[in-house]
DNA sequence: TCCGTATATTCGCTTTCCCGTATGTGAGGT
DNA sequence: ACCTCACATACGGGAAAGCGAATATACGGA
């Protein structure tokens, strides 16, 4: 069971609350997509994805060279309003990164999921 | 206006998340049952609720010799329905801080604010 | 005015966090 | 086999956060 505090540490940094909101306003982003939209090196980036996804609020999937973050789906319900609370409250705070994702281009085409 | 890793890093402590939760819950509360419920140094809980209230979290009022502690009431919506959000949810994780204010002996009679 | 209670702040220290750089790994494609 | 592209990780170093202990301030009552 992740705690409250748990998951604000998660959320305290700017690049993986931008990250996180993106997601959960997306569905699925890989990598190249999150550095492009958040606009800063892939290794932050991946770092920061690693300690999302190793603290149970993501989950990973590889696709042939792409590997793709989403939402962990076992979270707890709480998490999950809260997030969409955020986001809906937010979306003028996160409106450069979605459209920099917007006008990305070469986005890697994606398949269904299984 | 406040951004989301802003107030984040504010709960990211579980003393100031116990605390800003207790506070959500009960409306106001001052130092010393602060203190009691969250079973620490009267220091280490001043220092974050200073922080709470640089911040713009909290909000404070001296009366006699006690200093309340409330929600800040021009917190952006979003904020407040997140706290409401997880304190729902949260209820058994912040159980026995609950406890420990509820059985506190001399707890301060407080006035009317204003 | 002196004292006790409640709260705030400072100081020095330790720990944690975040970063840039460099390097490792893994999947395609030729 | 080799190369490239996407992503992950290891290694420092520097900044920030949190803490305990000690001290300061503010109020109320005798």
């Amino acid at each position: 069971m992740i705690t409250p505090p748990e998951v604000f540490r998660n959320l305290a940094d700017e690049t993986r609350a931008r990250a996180t909101l993106l997601i959960a306003s997306q569905g699925e982003l890989c990598v190249c997509e999150l550095v492009c939209a958040l606009d800063d090196s892939q290794p932050k980036i991946s770092r920061h994805l690693a300690q999302l996804r190793s603290s149970g609020l993501l989950r990973d999937r590889r696709q042939g060279q792409w590997v793709y973050y989403r939402l962990n789906p076992e979270l707890p319900a709480w998490v999950q309003e809260m997030l969409q609370v955020i986001l809906q409250a937010n979306a003028q705070w996160l409106a450069d990164n979605t459209l920099r994702l917007q006008n990305m281009d070469g986005r890697p085409v994606r398949d269904a999921c299984c």
